[in-house]
DNA sequence: GACAAGGGGACGTCTAGATGAGCTTGTATG
DNA sequence: CATACAAGCTCATCTAGACGTCCCCTTGTC
């Protein structure tokens, strides 16, 4: 392979050069789960100290792309999942699609009069009865994402308390027979609130995509859903095709 | 004040104590752009070794509580909620006004061999010459993106000798007579890498949204431009009509 | 067959010392 | 007076060595 080429005398600081080159490699041979070689090993090849490699698998560790397990070795995490924002995306099928194993549990399920962002958006009257149904999805066992959804009570009813997980808009099109149509999305990006990094299991400074989106009933063109999504910064990212 | 009792029998490691024993400190004593006590100073203070003291600095950089600047010492930064709030920064953008709001300056203007992410998506050979083009682009005085902008050199030419801001596709249009048309885009978030916290005027710690996008001769549909642009966070909201 | 002990591999933490590099300041010099 | 340079402070990087802790798997015993 390659020579490793590490230069103290380039100016650029042996623990990045070491750090880019496994990035390279890793992205172009290794799979997710895949471990890599044990730290002194990389060290010797690389020919620094431990300290050093250390300092260079640092840097991976904190952009996401590896993962240390004590006791056990280094390993490739997942890349960012590319969730595609299109008109009849879902969560789960998408991800499933690629190949991931999913899990949603549900952390909420209450009804609350709406404040007026909720309202406005579901074209209610201010203090409307909204279900309000929070989600925490996994792929792969690890979590990925918090999603708030919103939707009128009086048109998903009772019918809710069976829901228990699983694609919301599956079940609302099983039960309420009605499709779902995402009518825009705004992306912004913060850190997380609340108990958004406890649920996520990521550190506080680790920001978070937000994703609020409206969808509609696609006959009616009514408002059906408003979705607060917060997402895994660090495992997501959104594909938006033109 | 405290007695600085980190104490390596209580299994926690020594850097943590060290680090939270600073974080209490930093919070109740002292001010945005204070500077900490230098490194040895630190060190001596909690009786450890230089290197354990900058393992628990590190951790605080890395919450985004203090910052190094090299030669000069460790300050405190601004707590994240000294900029959540803006009342008339509301300007939701599309990615397309985002991308041609301007008052642009550029920053950069360089021939560089493709590495291999700009080498794919533009369809080139790996070390290829292309043109880097890196512009800053400002709002309201502000500034709010930095974006690069990677083309082929052998289609641009020596045009862009004469590019010194404005709307880039514009002057494509104009002198090279290419309609530029969007492939795709992903968008991501991050902290900002490199100097981009510093051109943003922003701190270490406050997310930015990525958006790579790839754009291709509308006619031909070979990609004529890969953009990757950081935008501010806290100024800017993406938004996806479908 | 079940369980416990032990070995070995892998990451985690800490110490010690040396050198490099960026920034500011004060002083010497033209 | 202004410029240049040197000193000194601060963080940055690298090396070397030593243990500690966690985890898995094998081995041995009951």
């Amino acid at each position: 392979m390659s020579l490793y080429a590490v230069d103290l005398s380039s100016g650029i600081p042996l623990y990045r050069q070491i750090s880019q080159a496994i990035e390279e490699e890793v992205r172009k041979h290794y799979k997710p789960g895949a471990q890599l070689s044990p730290e002194p090993v990389l060290a010797e090849r690389f020919s620094v100290n431990r300290h050093t490699l250390r300092h260079a698998i640092d840097e991976l560790v904190n952009s996401g792309l590896v993962e240390r397990r004590r006791g056990l070795g280094v390993f490739v995490l997942d890349g960012p999942h590319n969730y595609g924002i299109h008109k009849h995306t879902r969560f789960t099928k998408s991800l499933e699609a690629a190949g991931n194993t999913t899990e949603s549990v549900v952390l909420r399920k209450l009804i609350i009069p709406a404040g007026g962002g909720v309202a406005r958006r579901l074209e209610l009257g201010e203090g409307a009865e909204v279900l309000w149904v929070e989600t925490l999805r996994k792929a792969n066992e690890r979590p990925f994402s918090v999603v708030s959804h919103f939707m009128p009570a009086e048109l998903v009813g009772q019918v809710f308390a069976e829901y228990e997980g699983g694609s919301l808009h599956d079940f609302i099109a099983d039960r309420l027979g009605i499709e779902l149509e995402r009518q825009y999305s705004l992306i912004s990006t913060r850190l997380p609130q609340g108990d958004d990094a406890t649920l996520l299991a990521i550190p506080r400074h680790q920001p978070i995509l937000r994703i609020k989106s409206v969808n509609a009933n696609s006959v009616t063109r009514r408002p059906v859903e408003y979705a607060l999504g917060r997402l895994r910064g660090d495992r997501v990212e959104l594909e938006v095709k033109l």
